[in-house]
DNA sequence: CTTGACATTGACGTTGCGTCAACCTTTAAC
DNA sequence: GTTAAAGGTTGACGCAACGTCAATGTCAAG
């Protein structure tokens, strides 16, 4: 088995440049040089390139990757690390999505979405410090961009729909309703509908 | 108004230099340039910020942004280009966050991974392609993603979360609690509080 | 022998700023 | 009046992981 740069490119669905690359790092050298100067692969040389591109898969660093490779001591910490950053990402996006989708949305209705919405964002800025010293960060940063992707008119419904469902389940609980299952089992469904439409919850978890 | 390059930045919350890039590459140009060389913004530089701000959190490059801003039409078609790779980009992370649990799994149980679990991997992406086909695109995207992004454990706390709480709502409803504010108001809390654990649910609606 | 496919090294381009460096202004304090 | 602390300016390099020429050498086939 010996492969030639490009052989080894196209098994493992890179390119040759990938793979010069790696050998001017060190991350992955040729297993042998020939005379005049062409690169190549062999068996032990495929098999590291798996386990960098699975690593580089999993979102590693090339130096990182190397470092794995290098000292083969636990990348479990290493990967650890990794997941919490990829879920930050991950979420980052699950809010983007919605944001952007909500946009178009607005968008489609005609409405011309720049304008006061601007304020809003302005408004919220300012409130921005004193929120995030009260409730810290993190919980500022996530829950603001979320309601902050939303226009005016959204909010006000989301508003509304969450006074309603609070409202009917006081009512429900006050007055004592039919034990149990017809008006619960309605209200849970409406309950659940109304998680649904908060961007990021499954719909069909149970 | 007049603020200066720092009161900008801080109003919206984005760096000195920043600034100054967007004024090299003639996205946003301060409104007055002082005899002594101090940029200068208006009200109308901080609405054209806050545009650019908006458009770049809703994942777009500069020079969408300036083209945008340029000519002021259909910002929907570029959007939903963006939706579409934002979605594909999406659906990556969560493939690669449950490759890296799996791979962290079997790292604990002290297999040694890289070997089979490759082809893992690889199983995981055509089960993918099938789910999608079969449910599409959109629904798998946007109800897998949230759920997935967390850890087993995770996923079990939520179930637990969820049925005491629809638990405990049935039970005040069914017993006929007395009428009103002590305990309904406790579940109310706890209801809030739930759903403050979901990612991007404002803390501080009412 | 020539053509075309594949190899080499070298070096600049990409994205959106972060981060010095070296220097000038304004403001507040002593 | 002097001085030090802020805050301003223009370059210019750095980063991550290669993509993409450019200029040139090598090999197999017609």
């Amino acid at each position: 088995m010996d492969l030639s740069i490009q052989q080894l490119a196209q098994l493992s669905g890179t390119t040759s440049r990938t793979l010069r690359h790696y050998g001017d790092i060190g991350l992955l050298a040729p297993s042998r040089i020939a005379s005049n100067g062409y690169r190549h692969y062999d068996q032990g040389a495929l098999m590291r390139l798996q386990r960098i591109l699975l690593l580089r898969e999993l979102g590693l660093g090339l130096p990182a990757i190397a470092s794995v490779l290098a000292h083969e001591t636990s990348p479990a910490a290493a990967l650890r690390t990794h997941v919490t950053l990829l879920r930050a990402e991950q979420a980052r996006l699950v809010r983007l999505i919605a944001s952007v989708e909500k946009t178009i949305a607005a968008q489609e209705k005609g409405e011309e979405i720049m304008a006061e919405n601007m304020f809003d964002g302005f408004d919220h800025t300012q409130h921005k410090e004193e929120v995030e010293q009260r409730w810290g960060k993190d919980a500022y940063a996530r829950s603001d961009a979320w309601w902050r992707g939303m226009d005016a008119a959204s909010q006000q419904a989301w508003k509304e729909r969450l006074a309603t469902l609070n409202g009917d389940w006081k009512a429900a609980a006050s007055s004592g309703v039919a034990t149990d299952s017809q008006v619960s089992s309605e209200l849970a469904r409406r309950h659940v509908a109304w998680l649904d439409s908060i961007p990021g919850t499954p719909a069909s978890t149970p």
